[in-house]
DNA sequence: TTGTAGGCGTTATCAA
DNA sequence: TTGATAACGCCTACAA
């Protein structure tokens, strides 16, 4: 079997200099529609340039521009559908900063999110944007001495963009009580570093409505289907279910909802359950799902725009993302026995 | 304000060697464990190099050593939750081979598609992993002369890994021919350059049981819920709809089922719909979905030993994947009037 | 309008 | 065991 195709030198400024009988720094400035090239001597290099197949070598312009013209985007999952529309809004905004977008999947672990924000580092990206990182704000705070972080959907670091955490939440809460329920489940996530705006709203939600908070009805999901599963099975054993359930997300509450059915309790009509995120699909299961639409185009755009005004040393202004919104489906409804008194 | 923190200089490692009173080079050596150093110095150097934070300048790395150690993957559109597995088995089988994977997004747009492989081209990636690409045979088959190139679920490209791509999608033909139906619709995906090996065993599967290959009962899905919506109105708006579809895959299938649903359509009473692919929540759904298991972690760990014997020279051996299953749940049953004749 | 020269950070090769 | 040197491909002064 001979040397492969792709162990031959690729073309490069040089051998279109020769080509042209030209020097690579004109090459250089030609490729680049520098206004000190004669405009035959452009278009010359030009076609020859797209002739011969040339493709720029960025590590060599990396290495001399300091700077790569790249964003890393440093996501936990990225089969989360939420995360659809973020990656949407960031390249939107990516493309009209002349930036462009890699991303690396840390599948929610914290080891693995601190590799692949060190061969971000070395990639020299001009920025690095951190949807619900893993790693504490320490780590981050003295990462944004190397590189501009911004962060979305978390309040604690030094940059961010993120919509009111709490609203979303607090709607939810507010529609459960206003069916009429007091005894409300609360599915946190993978327990992170941040400051956990879903738990926060529901506590607050609870003191306003003077309701103790009841550490049985705090369940933690990890992501998997397992998971939830499991929160069924220890949710319905307490002595006193919960009347209603805020699930962590929408495949979180999906799962839920399916377990439920499959021990014979049935949504909304035994149980509520509420979800967040509202994920292409919330609208599709049976029964569609009450949830919390949460602006992520928004907040990918907001974040590119961030991290361009940091790294061009302008203050960058407080971004402007739209409120989340409560979307009422028909996985909610009136808790089935009103303030029903154990013993 | 004063300068941000990122413009200055990063740590070299000419600033470890002038710390540590050694030459550039020995830093290299130690840094990379070769033996041709002393352990004392090694172990300096190394000291001193987390101290300071270094962290290495890929672009020079790659612009000396002509290659990255980087592999891009191409992938149409991340949110599939069909990608998860694959990304996993690719990135599990990596690391075994000291290669990083990065990730462009091309949202199936075949423009996008090539910049993404030009990114990674000017990126110097070792490799390219290219599951269910739009770009035509003919741009793979000349791109494979600058850069290996595998191909998931895609069998007309110069090198590529998939299993029995037929197998899967006859495995449903016959579990809807068993149950009775015989007028069975069909859901295409985006028209891509491919060879469509659903449709291919779908109309197989027809003639072998002499039946005649209907136009009217192919459809069309883009990834969006309007489309299951669309296409689901068009079925039903037939003289004589299909007793069974076969969607193109579980999304698609699960966005039917409830526009079905909402038409006062039963699934699997009326209708019976089967999907593709098994994605996490296919199990969830009301009713479940009768689908097809794909190997994905398995294609995914194939590909990345593909690309590596590739990029060595060697001859790959043919990758040996499992064959896909049929899962039969509840979307699936009867059909309501067996064979019955229009007039 | 174009050419020359030097350097970006790292590594391989050779010499010491 | 370590140091010196040249080179990877490109870009930016500066000179012509």
């Amino acid at each position: 079997m001979s040397k492969p195709a792709w162990e031959s030198r690729r073309v490069t400024i040089k051998d279109i200099a020769k080509a042209a009988n030209v020097d690579p720094s004109t090459v250089t400035r030609a490729l680049k529609d520098s206004p000190r090239v004669k405009p035959a001597t452009r278009e010359k290099i030009a076609g020859l340039a797209a002739e011969m197949g040339y493709v720029p070598n960025m590590a060599a312009r990396t290495l001399v521009n300091r700077k790569s013209g790249l964003v890393g985007l440093v996501i936990p999952d990225m089969t989360n559908p939420f995360f659809r529309d973020l990656a949407k809004g960031i390249e939107d905004e990516a493309v009209k900063h002349d930036l462009r977008i890699l991303i690396n999947d840390t599948r929610g672990v914290e080891s693995t999110e601190r590799e692949a924000v060190n061969l971000f580092l070395a990639l020299k990206v001009d920025g690095l944007i951190v949807p619900m990182a893993r790693c504490t704000q320490q780590y981050y705070e003295e990462l944004n001495a190397a590189v501009p972080v911004v962060h979305v959907n978390r309040d604690d670091t030094p940059h961010h963009v993120s919509c009111d955490t709490v609203e979303g939440s607090s709607l939810v809460m507010q529609h459960l009580f206003e069916l009429g329920h007091s005894r409300i489940g609360f599915v946190r996530g993978p327990a992170g570093p941040g400051r956990e705006p879903k738990m926060h709203a529901y506590r607050t939600a609870l003191e306003a409505r003077g309701i103790d908070y009841d550490p049985d009805l705090i369940f933690t999901f990890d992501g998997t289907l397992e998971s939830s599963n499991a929160i069924t099975g220890q949710l319905l054993e307490l002595d006193e279910p919960p009347t209603a359930v805020f699930a962590h997300n929408d495949v979180n509450a999906i799962a839920m909802i399916h377990a439920l059915r499959d021990r014979g309790v049935r949504v909304p009509d035994d149980i509520s359950i509420a979800g967040h995120d509202d994920i292409q699909l919330a609208g599709c299961v049976d029964p569609p799902l009450t949830t919390v639409q949460w602006p992520m185009y928004e907040l990918g755009q907001q974040s590119v725009r961030y991290l361009y005004s940091l790294g061009h040393g302008q203050d960058p202004r407080e971004p402007q993302v739209p409120q989340p919104k409560l979307v009422i489906r028909e996985s909610t409804g009136n808790p089935r026995v009103a303030r029903q008194v154990p013993g």
